[in-house]
DNA sequence: CGGTCCGTTGAGTTTAATCAAGAAACGTGG
DNA sequence: CCACGTTTCTTGATTAAACTCAACGGACCG
């Protein structure tokens, strides 16, 4: 059964049959999580390369304070890096967010595609310069945008992943997220981002309500968020294209 | 002749001396750079591999407001990511600090070694997986440390980032960037860097003077850094022993 | 030796955090 | 299907952190 992962990655490169029925039997094993257990904590010896198949899963650290940090979001589709397996402890946690459907793919059986296919392995790497950019573009978000811009910005990311997954363009997405959640990711107090929904919502930029983001002024939510189309964009689109 | 690429990878797994000899050669292409000088540019196309040999270099993107986010520091070894040839445009800057000697890995070249040395191709990805961790790391700092914390923390890691560099152990060392590329590399303004570093001086914890980083108090730079000793250091001297 | 960065400091303002408390939504077991 | 406990959301008042604006001395460079 093509799920997620395939998805994605036949977006990044081309595919021979031959890729995709090797990734879906990689994929064949699934657990399934419930909202909020750890998939693997800091400290940990990296296990097998996770992937989200259904459900949404973060990466975190937590403070020697007991903060939290997220730094990043895995959607359907998302997987851990490859070559994990590579180092000898997790500088991070992974934890579901909602209830997920997770597949695991031991190393070996991930070493042996990597050689087998190119095609395999430059989508993965193409996924991974992807999540790297991502990570670049969050540290930009907390260095110099206000926590308008920040949240924004987010969303623009969120709501261009989420539209890139379902191949829908409307108005509003799911996102099961809690405030609680964004202030963690945005490196903000959970009151402040209350109180910027609020005046993002006043102003009809967007609104977020029971789980679920409305866009109600898509210019001017790119607008405020300074959100640069070409930073997820140019790359999703064009990759398949060079080779 | 052996350089800061070939050493650092050394670290990160076992090489050959046929390993090392194809990297010597693949870095012999080298050219000399002025300080503050672009080495390529957000939205172009991406072109060789970039590795720093000597002197200090820097990632960074310019917001539409004109301010400047540094997202990394490449110091000597340093190289930029092995698949950047994948995508189709590059989606953020790099920059000389000081003046530097850069060699260029074109990406045929590039792309040979990963296929024919393993080992060559495990150092790489290790010398990726560090930097990646390096940018969540800097995420968690921006998010949710303050900015003494922020200072501190970044003092660490390029402390020991340069230890590691010159294998020596003082408590001293040199430290090319004004307070205002600090600013840029923390989501700071200048003024504010500079009030900072007076505490820490004050505070009998650390100075920074004449570009060169003293450390009067390790044990207490550590403690206000909230720094993991972990995040840089059990990475680097065991990545070797798992395989 | 003049110009241009760079570092330093003070005063006042803005932004976001903290503290506190109540309302709404959600989940679960009876 | 309701009652109850828990999380999540919301709002106000106050405090703390960092930015802005402004000015000047010092270092470095050609």
């Amino acid at each position: 059964m093509i799920n997620a992962f395939v998805r994605k990655l036949s977006g990044l490169a081309d595919l021979a049959e031959d890729d995709v029925a090797t990734l879906i039997a990689s994929t064949s094993q699934v657990r399934q999580f419930a909202a909020r257990r750890d998939l693997i904590r800091e400290g940990d010896r990296p296990g097998p390369v996770f992937v989200v198949l259904s459900g949404w899963a973060c990466r975190y650290k937590i403070l020697p304070s007991g903060t939290r940090q997220v730094t990043s979001f895995m959607l359907p589709g998302d997987s851990c890096d490859l070559h994990i397996g590579i180092l000898d402890e997790m500088d991070h946690s992974i934890q579901t967010i909602t209830k997920a459907s997770i597949a695991t793919i031991p190393r070996a059986v991930m070493e042996d595609m990597l050689d087998r296919s190119p095609a395999i392995g430059r989508a993965l790497y193409a996924a991974q310069l992807i999540d790297e950019a991502t990570l670049r573009a969050w540290i930009v978000s907390m260095g110099r945008r206000s926590s308008v811009e920040r949240v924004a910005h987010l969303m623009c990311e969120l709501y261009l992943r989420l539209q890139g997954l379902t191949g829908m363009v409307s108005a509003s997405v799911e996102l099961p997220v809690s405030q609680l959640l964004l202030a963690d990711a945005l490196g903000m107090t959970p009151v402040h981002i209350n109180r910027v929904l609020r005046g993002l919502r006043e102003a009809g930029v967007m609104e977020i309500s029971r789980r679920s983001l409305r866009i109600t002024d898509p210019a001017g939510l790119v607008q405020v968020a300074g959100f640069d189309e070409n930073y997820l964009h140019r790359r999703l689109k064009t990759i398949k294209s060079i080779y």
